[in-house]
DNA sequence: GCATATTTGTCCGTATGTATA
DNA sequence: CTATACATACGGACAAATATG
């Protein structure tokens, strides 16, 4: 019996399924960023050949979550610093972009209120590595506003990517716990149609957050990694 | 001797250096869109093995310069008007903020300035292909504006898909001969440091780009593809 | 600095399931 | 409906590059 390992797991592409499974542990922390992939290891860990797997380090490679060494392996990625200053220099531009692009009717912004209320909800129930993934998929709405496949497909590589940056810190309530008030007043302009406090609003969220993001990480990397 | 086919050519990955042979091909239209790529033919073509073959496929599938199709293969996309629309909003979007970002000391625009002087001797010389090629470097210049290279990143994605909408056509002249006057006016407006005047000039420059480039579409599903 | 072990890069052959003629 | 072709995925092999003692 050789291909027979998984069989029962819907008819998704293999590579697809484990490709997933690799993502999530990525953005979820799971794998310390800058830890090596080892071919050998991760294939027998996940029941699969090397090949399958080089193809699936190709993927999630060209999404920037890992990153190729060549002949020496893939590695987690390590955003630092000058990757989260890019990050929001991309942040800011697309995102500018969609509330410039903004009309009150758009189905984006009703999703948006609908994420805002469950932040609200899981901030309630203290449970803040819930309140970053509905933060994230907030703004990842308010990119739809564009209308742009591939403008969504880019804001979601820099998102999984800020995850990435996330996954460093232990305590990450007081990078989202400040915001959820001003996406909310974002979030007002946008429905009420006043694009220029709209786009206001936007550059100080951006600003702030991208602030602390930087500090949180100097302020890892004086007091130690512990990962 | 198993590997030794191609031993003289740089340090570089065989899968990156076989990579851009194919990038190469579909974006000079030598593959024509809508191609199926049997994994057999091409592998025994390049003379690599199936196994590299299909991370290659993977690059250029996450690239949008390939399809693929689950247990179907892989397909030369065919970027047709829905794409060039996305296109052309994500041009929009990203080349807004540059313009915005952009300051008359930054390099990227003396870069443009020389692009634009070889853009001129191209026409003289009537090398068409070489003129849209080099005013896509020159739009490219001018995304690097923003100094972010995961802007960059994905902006070169649509140009290298923009390049697979012209790849359908056999002239191209008209739709780049008209727009060489607008890229000279668009950037003496930013050497002068004047935004708004170059923002209302890129403006014009993508609405016009890309009515043109839709009614190349709609020309060529008239009067046949002709590859 | 050198010999050795490990790992990557790439190849081949083969079995299995899916799509198409 | 059967048969063929092909994509998917497996395992094993070996050279070259890298890491290790």
């Amino acid at each position: 019996m050789i291909g027979g390992a998984i069989a029962e797991t819907e008819d998704q592409p293999l590579t697809e399924q484990i490709a997933g499974k690799i993502r999530e542990m990525l953005i979820s922390g799971e794998l310390s960023p800058g830890a090596k992939l080892s071919e050998q290891q991760i294939a027998g860990q996940f029941g699969i050949s090397r090949n399958t797997l080089r193809e699936i380090f190709r993927l999630l490679t060209s999404q920037n979550l890992l990153v190729h060494l060549p002949n020496r392996g893939v590695f987690v990625a390590t955003p630092g610093e000058a990757a989260v200053v890019d990050i929001y220099r991309v942040r800011h531009v697309i995102q500018k972009g969609a509330v410039q692009a903004a009309v009150p009717s758009h189905p984006a912004l009703r999703r948006m209120r609908e994420q805002l209320a469950q932040t609200g909800r899981a901030r309630e129930a203290g449970d803040w590595r819930r309140v970053g993934t509905i933060n994230m998929e907030f703004h990842r709405s308010m990119v739809e506003l564009c209308d742009s496949a591939r403008l969504s497909a880019c804001f979601d590589l820099v998102l999984a990517e800020l995850r990435l940056v996330f996954a460093q810190f232990e305590d990450t309530a007081h990078l989202h716990e400040p915001y959820i008030a001003l996406n909310a007043e974002l979030l007002a302009s946008l429905e009420a149609g006043d694009i220029d406090a709209a786009s206001r609003q936007l550059d100080t969220y951006l600003l702030r957050s991208e602030r602390s993001v930087l500090a949180a990480l100097q302020r890892r990397q004086v007091s130690g990694v512990g990962g």
